[in-house]
DNA sequence: CCCCCTTTGAAGATC
DNA sequence: GATCTTCAAAGGGGG
């Protein structure tokens, strides 16, 4: 296929990408170890969240009610799917804490409802007929159990999953999926296409071969079956029928729960006609906009550009940016780690998510790079002339770096941050001048985000060929390549005041880079007093991957 | 109402 | 080539 990739899937580099977050056991984890201070931390979690552990009772439902309503169908609708997902999770699991298995990406692969780069939220009338489908199913039983016993409301847990009640038009997995062959390059179909994406007869769009998509959107009937599926380590992993709904509990054969042939053919004959309509301008053939495409109602900066541009700029959707794997992860969890902490914040939220990705494992962050290396090609392919470029400054104007006093970090603003004007500001009390601004949130990370389960997938952590493997190997020689875990190795190196590890050079693929120091030795919380050694290892290991961390270090003097 | 905050990663822009 | 900047998601908070 006319991959730039070559779609070996070996361009992941969650390599060096994952380190223990923690640097130098600070008072975090120690935080996070003791009992007192989580109490602490949950008061300041409760005022912070104010109302969540007082209407515990409601805040569950009223989180899974609430959310859906209060924003656009399709953002809603895309909240909703979080939920799912998290139910999901949770009954196939059957453990929060269990290391994310990426179990919502299944759903993903359902027939396209919408498209997850769209956010307009303007479904078509036949978007929303699909949208009306109910999930039942989420409140699974034996949900209840498994949440942690600190949960706040643990009996609320299972009614989290609120996914059941989303929007009323909107579909959860909407968003998940799609990104089916929809041209949505005005004229311009993707070239990239292979002829065997369309379907000769019909001239519907058939899913290319699973290697090509992004699981995200829905596979070629059969594709699934008789081929080994690009989640199959997410299948296996299950080891169970994770779609296994409860009887009942569908009237429709969810497409997302049995990727296979049957659910294929079903899903072309009821979608069918949709896709065969021609898409609108932006919209997916579905009639349903791309999940890429956003409206052109997307405020356009009266930035420099001529009338002209404006125009252009105005009929042309938005097409959004593939997500990275971190997003991926993130809008896999989110809905997880709100319904565990009674946290809202998404700032907050992002914080625990950040960390939470650095305790997963390789072969954990392997999946989502690979997940999103798929969603860039499928992008590529669905948009071939899209740029990045295309959406800057359509955000309105980005928060801008830094004041100039910190200027030294000058890597990426983005480090930098931390200005002291967030909401959250108060919490200082738990880490004045901490080294890491986040720790404030880590409180409630702790107490939901149970560390075992990090520390789990830690334990496991690969050193294993297979996590080799799993890990994105060496990227192809494109610019993706500098967004590989490896490259994010120099990164650091500017705001690193010291390391013990030689810095790899862009291009050195230092081995002790990529399989810095096995993370179960490293974490923090393992080590009540880290010792030297580990201090050492911790802090060169940190600092020669961790960015950010890093920069809040230096920022302290801020 | 709009932007900020926060996270990581990808990619474009700049030096 | 190394850095810096912007944008992806998300949703409460602040101006």
């Amino acid at each position: 296929m006319p991959q730039l990739n070559g779609g070996g899937g070996d361009d992941l580099g969650a390599n060096d990408e994952m380190i223990s977050f923690k640097d130098e056991g600070e008072p975090e984890e120690k935080i996070s170890e003791n009992v007192s201070a989580e109490r602490d931390l949950d008061d300041v979690k409760s005022s912070l969240v104010n109302e969540s552990e007082n209407n515990s009772s409601s805040s569950d439902s009223e989180q899974a009610e609430r959310r859906p309503q209060t924003r656009p169908d399709l953002e809603s609708y895309e909240k909703a799917r979080d939920y799912f997902s998290e139910a999901l999770r949770r009954q196939q699991d059957g453990g929060f804490f269990k290391s994310p298995h990426y179990p919502g990406y299944p759903f993903l692969m359902i027939p396209d409802l919408s498209n997850p780069y769209i956010s307009n939220g303007s479904l078509s009338p036949s978007a929303r007929t699909y949208l009306q489908m109910k999930w039942p199913l989420l409140d699974v039983p034996g949900s209840a159990g498994l949440k942690d016993s600190r949960s706040p409301t643990p009996g609320h847990l299972s009614n989290k999953v609120p996914v059941v009640q989303h929007a009323h038009h909107v579909h959860p997995l909407t968003p998940l999926i799609t990104y089916s062959n929809e041209h949505f390059s005005p004229g311009t179909p993707p070239s990239h296409l292979s002829p065997e994406i369309l379907d000769p007869k019909t001239g519907i769009p058939r899913t290319p071969h699973p290697s090509e998509l992004s699981p995200y959107y829905p596979l070629s009937p059969g594709a699934v079956g008789s081929i080994a599926h690009p989640l199959g380590w997410f299948m296996q992993q299950q080891g169970q029928p994770m779609y296994s709904i409860p009887p009942g509990g569908f009237r429709h054969p969810y497409p997302a729960l049995a990727m296979n042939a049957s659910m294929s053919s079903l899903v072309s004959s009821r979608f069918s006609p949709h896709m065969v309509t021609p898409p609108p301008h932006g919209l997916h053939q579905t009639g349903i906009p791309h999940p890429a495409i956003v409206s052109p109602a997307i405020k356009q900066e009266p930035s420099d550009m001529s009338p002209s541009m404006h125009k252009e700029e105005d009929k042309r959707p938005h097409i959004k940016k593939p997500l990275n794997a971190f997003m991926l992860y993130m809008k896999e969890m989110r809905a997880k780690v709100v319904a565990e902490c009674t946290l809202k914040e998404s700032a907050a939220i992002n914080q625990i998510l950040g960390r939470r990705w650095h305790s997963l494992s390789r072969e954990e962050q392997a999946k989502y790079y690979e997940l999103a290396r798929k969603e860039r090609q499928l992008h590529s392919q669905l948009y071939p002339g899209w740029s990045a470029r295309d959406n800057y400054g359509k955000r309105k104007k980005r928060k801008r770096d830094n004041k100039p006093d910190s200027k030294p970090e000058g890597k990426g603003s983005r480090s930098i941050i931390q200005r002291p004007r967030f909401s959250f500001s108060f919490l200082a009390d738990f880490s004045i001048r901490s080294k890491k601004q986040c720790v404030q949130y880590l409180p409630s990370e702790k107490m939901c985000d149970s560390p075992a389960s990090s520390h789990g997938s830690m334990l496991d952590s690969p050193a294993t060929p297979s996590a080799a493997l799993a890990s994105p190997a060496a990227p192809a020689a494109t610019h993706s390549e500098q967004a590989q875990p490896l490259s994010l190795t120099t990164k650091p190196e500017g705001r690193m005041h010291h390391h013990h590890f030689p810095l790899p050079g862009s291009h050195s693929t230092t081995p002790i880079l990529s399989r810095p120091i096995p993370f179960s030795s490293l974490h923090p919380s393992m080590l009540s007093p880290p010792s030297p050694f580990h201090q050492a290892a911790l802090h060169s290991h940190h600092a020669l991957f961790q960015s950010q961390p890093l920069s809040l270090v230096t920022k302290q003097s801020d």
